[in-house]
DNA sequence: CGTTCGATTTAGCGATGCTAAGGTGTCAAC
DNA sequence: GTTGACACCTTAGCATCGCTAAATCGAACG
């Protein structure tokens, strides 16, 4: 059962339990001396193996992006299959994790090897007809829009235990002024607005324009 | 120069003195305790006016919001202009104060004034030929892009005063492994990937996506 | 056996959001 | 005019936060 190496802590460990620890507690609750206790320490002990929490969070943020395990398309996979995969796979890790997107939303610090990994996406993108430019810009203006619509599902979970159909009423009831209410109806026939559908919806403009973008230009 | 009433205090000029104080501070600083002094004050009258501060801090972030004075397209204008008009609006009223972005992502409530607005909103578009739910889609993909855009240009602004060639030198010794380095060459040709042009990019993007969306499919 | 030094502890500082309880002024009712 | 009532603000202070300084522990090395 012992297996406590010397340091019995590192820097690894700790961002691990730490995002063990924030699917419990949320990030208000993710508190030094919290993840301390968590691991069996005095939150002192802490500072010896990070400068700041800042540092900490950053090192969270980097693992879940890394934990996508996002990377160049496979063979034969089209651009156009490879983005969404990708996107998907972002998506899905930054909601893994209780406050994941806010988390990596809120980083400062990238780690290398996502640089690296993400160099050779563009570069593989240049392989299919992209310009560099081209591609660093599609690839951001995807990560933005994940990130925006990830950022959007977790936050504001106060009544995330009450139904959707709960705060669906609380519209009507702000729209009751009898003016046209094309919202309500969108919310009808569309579902959740923060639903899967949604975002396949904004995944499939962003590759669709992209297309277009990518096309020469009709003489 | 008596400007003050009786109350002295209000809900609303709490909210325009803590945004004019967040330019300042920026978020970290922009404390309960600062923003009572600020308003000739101590600090547990504000609980008289909020509950608590996030309370405030959604105020802030409708105000923001209202700021960007958008709203249906006017005669004449296509719903491209219109959208990329509003698009630009919202993204610079998100940057008009410091961490604008954060804070907008980051609350919890909308205001009803806000929800109408959108309403009206939707109700243009679907006068345009959209049907409801792509009308309520196309907003929210455009608004999550935006907010993801100007969260990454206000987050990690520590060597902000530095150049941005600074970085540039930063990211060459990061990718000094010798591999390709597309992500260099896309940076020297396309310029600050978090400048104007990359915003622009990505906005006719999402609106050439979705003319695409609006058009029949081909039969 | 003593030294060294990496790793952790004890103690505590300044600051935060927020609460409890008590004041203070203004205005209406009598 | 006195007296309530009520809106609004203050004086204290609690619990908790991120983080630091200094002392202490313990294994490795001479």
């Amino acid at each position: 059962m012992a297996e406590e190496k010397r340091p019995g802590l590192s820097r690894q460990t700790m961002v691990e339990t730490a995002l063990r620890l924030l699917d419990e507690v949320g990030l208000e609750g993710l508190t030094v001396r919290r993840l301390a206790t968590e691991l069996g320490v005095r939150s002192p002990a802490l500072y010896w193996h990070i400068r700041t929490k800042q540092e900490l969070l950053d090192g969270m943020a980097d693992e879940i992006v890394l934990a996508a395990g996002m990377g160049p398309p496979r063979d034969g996979e089209s651009w156009q299959d490879w983005l969404a995969r990708r996107a998907r796979a972002y998506h899905a890790s930054l909601l893994a994790h209780r406050d994941g997107a806010r988390i990596v939303a809120n980083a400062q610090t990238l780690s290398v090897a996502t640089v690296k990994r993400f160099d050779e996406e563009l570069t593989a993108m240049v392989g299919r007809g992209f310009t560099p430019v081209l591609a660093l810009r599609t690839i951001m203006a995807l990560t933005r829009y994940v990130n925006g619509f990830a950022l959007q599902q977790q936050t504001g979970r106060a009544q995330q235990t009450v139904a959707p159909s709960a705060r669906l009423a609380e519209l009507t009831e702000l729209l009751e002024g009898g003016i046209s209410a094309t919202l309500l109806e969108a919310i009808r026939d569309g579902g959740d607005p923060l639903g899967e559908d949604a975002f396949e919806h904004g995944l499939r403009v962003l590759i669709d324009g992209t297309a277009a973008a990518l096309a020469p230009p009709p003489p």
